[in-house]
RNA sequence: GCUCAUGUAGCUCAGUCGGUAGAGCACCUCCUUGGUAAGGAGGAGGUCACUGGUUCGAUUCCAGUCGUGAGCACCA
C-alpha cells in the first residue's frame, strides 16, 4: 500500500506503486492532461515515474514555477532530434536551458546557418506535433558510453565518461531520438508548443577556447504565444534603445575603423559627459577626496613593480623611446601610489583618499568590443583610499552610501549587490584573504543591505564588492565597485609611520561609483532610450519662431536662457512649426518654446514637451525657473 | 583571439545572374511666412571598406586584410 499525500494535504491510497501520471488520473482527467511532470518529496521527476514509498506529491503543470524550465529542457531535445533527422552527421553535446530559452551545441561538419534555422524549426513542428512519447531508462555508465560510442556521439561519450562509474545514467528517448540527461522531461512532444529558433553562433567544446569550435542553436520557448510575444517585444524594445543606435541618431557619438574601441565624442554626447563628470567631481568633494592627475605612460619598470608586466602585458598597449619601454595604463593605482609616496606619511593623515578621471587603455580582444559598453580607451571615476585596517569598515560604509545615492539620483532603484571572492591563481595568504573578505562583508552588514557572494570571482589581489544596477527594462548592469587591497601598497612601497612611530603598510580601497565613463553613459542612453531627463540633455529647450517676424525675439530668447548656464538653442529656419516640432521631438529635446506674435507680444513662450504635453504659455523667467528647478542637486 | 554573418551617398537601405550605381531622409538654391509631429520645385553628392587574383572588363566572382554584428573565449 502506497500513500500519495497532496500539497492540498490530503492523502491518496494505491495498491501498487502508481506513477505521477496514475496519481493525476485519479485525481481528474482535467489534472491528468495537464500533467508535466511531478514533485515527489521535493523531487522533480517525470510523470511516468513510479511512486514506490509513501510521498509527498505535487502535480507539476503549467501553472507551477519549474514548468518553464521543463519545457525548455524538452524543447532543446526537440532540437536536436529535428537537426539529427535533418543532418544526420551532426553530434550531440550539450543543450542546457538558459535565461529566457535554451540552446544545443552539435559537432557537424560546418557551422549552421540561419537559413538552416527555418528548416530546423518546421522539423521541430512536426515532432512535437506527432506527440511522440518521451520514455527514461538507465543504464550502467560503461555501458552507457559504448551506446554513444557506437552511435558515434564521441562527445557524449565523453561527457558520459567524465561522470563517476558508480553513478547512474539516465537516457531520454523520443521516437528514433535518445539523449542523455538527467530530466524530467514533458510526457510527450505534443506538450511543445510555443517555441522559436533565434540564432546560430560558435561556441568552444567545454568552454575552452583550446577546444573545438562547435555550432549552437539558440533558442527561447514559452509556456503560450502571449509569453512568446512578450519576450520577442522586449528584445526589439531593447533594440530601439540600443546606445549605438541612438548615439547615431542623436549625433552623441562615434567610432570609425582607425580607432576600433575607442570613441569620437561629439558636442552633444560631450555635454552629457560633462554633465555626469562635474557631477561626479562634486561627490569626490563631498565625500573628501583630493583630485589628482596621473601620466598616461609610465616605465615598464614601474610595471613589473606592480606584476602586470608578467601577467597582464597582452592587454597592455606599450610604446618604447630611446631604448626605454612604455605602457599606456590600464589602470590608475599604481599613479596613486606615487602621489601617496611623495612624501612621509602619518597616522594622523589617514584616511587619505585621491580621485581621479583616470584615462585607461586596454587593449581588449577585438571580439569583445561592443560600443560604449566595451571599449580600448575609457576614463574611470577612480578612487584610492589609503588607510589602516581598523579604517577599513567605516569607509566602505561610507562609500557605500554614497554610491547609492549617486545611482538613485541617476533613476537607478534597483541596486543588486555581490561580494567576489578570492579566485584561483592570486596573490595574498588565506589570512589575509580571510580578513579582506570578511571586512566586506562586515561593512555591508553595517549598513544593513543583503548581498550575493561570488567565489572565485574576485581580483587576483583583493575582493570586491560589485554594485549591479537594473535599468528601466530590467537589465542589470555593473558598475561600482569596492575592493580591498592588501597588496600593492607594500609591493609599491606606500608605508606610514605609526603611533609607535615604526612604519607600516597601509592598506588600499580601490573603489569606482560608475566604473567606465563610457559604460555609464552607454548604460545611461539605454535607460532613458535617449529621452535624457533635463538635468542631462545635451539641448534642454529649444527656442522656434513661426514666422521671420519673431527671429529677434528667439535669439534674444536664447541668449536670455544661456546666460543663466541653460543649454538651449534656437531654430530659425524657414519652415513650418509642425515641422521644426517634429524634428526636435525625434531629436528628443525636454522643452519646445514656440514663439509667434503673440508671445513676442508678451514677452512670452509657449511651452510644449517632448512627450507633446502642451503647457501653455510662460514668461520666459519661469521657464527658466521650472528648467532650473529640474537640474537641482539633491 | 575563434566561428558565422556583414561592409553601396551624411543616415536608412535597394541594386548589379560581371558591362564603373539608385531611392527616401538629410544637405544646398529658389518659391512659400505657414500656430504645435514632415509645404513645393530644382540641385549637388558615391574610385560600391582596402589589397590582390580570375576576366576583354569586377562594386558584383575568389582570396587575404581591416572594421562592424551575433555568440564563444577574455574582462587584471
Amino acid at each position: 500500500m502506497i500513500n500519495v499525500t497532496l500539497p492540498d494535504g490530503s492523502q491518496k491510497q494505491f495498491e501498487h506503486a502508481p506513477t505521477v501520471q496514475d496519481v493525476a488520473v485519479s485525481i481528474g482527467p482535467g489534472l491528468a492532461k495537464a500533467a508535466l511532470a511531478g514533485k515527489v518529496d521535493g523531487k522533480l521527476v517525470d510523470s511516468s515515474r513510479p511512486i514506490e514509498h509513501d510521498a509527498r506529491l505535487e502535480i507539476v503543470t503549467e501553472k507551477s514555477p519549474e514548468a518553464l524550465e521543463i519545457i525548455r529542457h524538452s524543447t532543446a531535445h526537440l532540437l536536436a532530434q529535428a537537426v539529427q533527422r535533418l543532418f544526420p552527421n551532426a553530434q550531440v553535446t550539450i543543450g542546457p536551458v538558459i535565461e529566457n530559452g535554451f540552446f544545443y551545441d552539435f559537432a557537424f561538419e560546418r557551422q549552421f546557418t540561419t537559413e538552416d534555422l527555418a528548416a530546423i524549426e518546421a522539423e521541430m513542428k512536426k515532432i512535437a506535433a506527432a506527440a511522440l512519447p518521451v520514455s527514461r531508462s538507465v543504464m550502467a555508465r560503461d555501458e552507457a558510453v559504448k551506446y554513444f560510442r557506437a552511435k558515434g556521439e564521441e562527445y557524449k561519450a565523453q561527457i558520459i565518461e567524465s561522470i563517476p562509474a558508480n553513478e547512474e545514467i539516465s537516457l531520454y528517448s523520443q521516437g528514433e531520438f535518445t539523449d542523455l540527461c538527467r530530466g524530467p522531461h514533458v510526457p510527450n512532444t505534443s506538450k511543445l508548443k510555443t517555441f522559436k529558433l533565434m540564432k546560430v553562433a560558435g561556441a568552444y567544446w567545454r568552454g575552452n577556447s583550446d577546444n573545438a569550435m562547435l555550432s549552437r542553436i539558440y533558442g527561447t520557448a514559452w509556456l503560450n504565444d502571449k509569453d512568446l510575444n512578450a519576450y520577442l517585444t522586449l528584445l526589439e524594445e531593447a533594440e530601439k534603445r540600443d546606445h549605438r543606435k541612438i548615439g547615431k541618431q542623436l549625433d552623441l557619438f562615434h567610432i570609425q575603423e582607425e580607432a576600433p574601441g575607442l570613441v569620437f565624442w561629439h558636442p552633444k554626447g560631450w555635454s552629457i559627459w560633462q554633465v555626469v563628470e562635474q557631477y561626479m567631481r562634486q561627490v569626490y568633494r563631498d565625500s573628501g577626496y583630493q583630485e589628482v592627475r596621473c601620466p598616461q605612460i609610465l616605465d615598464k619598470s614601474l610595471w613589473e613593480k606592480t606584476g602586470h608586466w608578467a601577467n597582464y602585458r597582452d592587454n597592455m598597449f606599450t610604446t618604447s623611446s630611446e631604448n626605454r619601454d612604455y605602457a599606456l595604463k590600464p589602470m590608475n593605482c599604481p599613479g596613486h601610489v606615487q602621489i601617496y609616496n611623495h612624501g612621509l606619511r602619518s597616522y594622523r593623515e589617514l584616511p587619505i583618499r585621491y580621485g581621479e578621471f583616470g584615462s585607461c587603455h586596454r587593449n581588449e580582444p577585438s571580439g569583445a568590443l561592443h560600443g560604449l559598453l566595451r571599449v580600448r580607451g575609457f576614463v574611470q571615476d577612480d578612487g584610492h583610499i589609503f588607510c589602516t585596517e581598523g579604517q577599513i569598515e567605516a569607509e566602505v560604509v561610507a562609500f557605500h552610501r554614497q554610491a547609492m545615492d549617486v545611482y538613485a539620483h541617476f533613476g537607478f532603484s534597483d541596486i543588486g549587490l555581490k561580494i567576489a571572492l578570492r579566485p584561483d591563481p592570486r596573490i595574498g595568504s588565506d589570512e589575509v584573504w580571510d580578513k579582506s573578505e570578511e571586512a566586506l562583508r562586515s561593512a555591508l552588514r553595517a549598513c544593513g543591505v543583503e548581498w550575493q557572494e561570488l567565489p572565485g570571482e574576485g581580483a587576483f589581489y583583493g575582493p570586491k564588492i560589485e554594485y549591479h544596477m537594473k535599468d528601466s527594462i530590467g537589465r542589470a548592469w555593473q558598475v561600482g565597485t569596492m575592493q580591498v587591497d592588501f597588496s600593492m601598497p607594500g609591493r609599491l612601497g606606500a608605508e606610514y609611520v605609526g603611533e609607535d612611530s615604526a612604519r607600516h603598510t597601509p592598506v588600499m580601497l580601490h573603489r569606482a561609483i560608475v566604473g567606465s565613463m563610457e559604460r555609464f553613459i552607454g548604460i545611461l542612453i539605454e535607460h532613458h532610450a535617449g529621452a535624457f531627463p533635463a538635468w542631462l540633455a545635451p539641448v534642454q529647450a529649444v527656442v522656434m519662431n513661426i514666422t521671420g517676424a519673431q527671429a529677434d525675439y528667439v535669439t534674444e530668447t536664447v541668449q536670455t536662457l544661456v546666460a543663466q548656464g541653460l543649454r538651449v538653442e534656437g531654430d530659425l529656419r524657414n519652415e513650418k512649426i509642425g515641422y521644426k516640432i517634429r524634428e526636435h521631438t525625434l531629436d528628443k529635446v525636454p522643452y519646445l518654446l514656440v514663439v509667434g506674435d503673440r508671445e513676442k507680444e508678451a514677452g512670452a513662450v509657449a511651452l510644449r514637451t517632448r512627450a507633446g504635453e502642451d503647457l501653455g504659455s510662460m514668461s520666459i523667467s519661469a521657464f527658466a525657473e521650472r528648467l532650473k528647478s529640474e537640474c537641482v542637486r539633491p
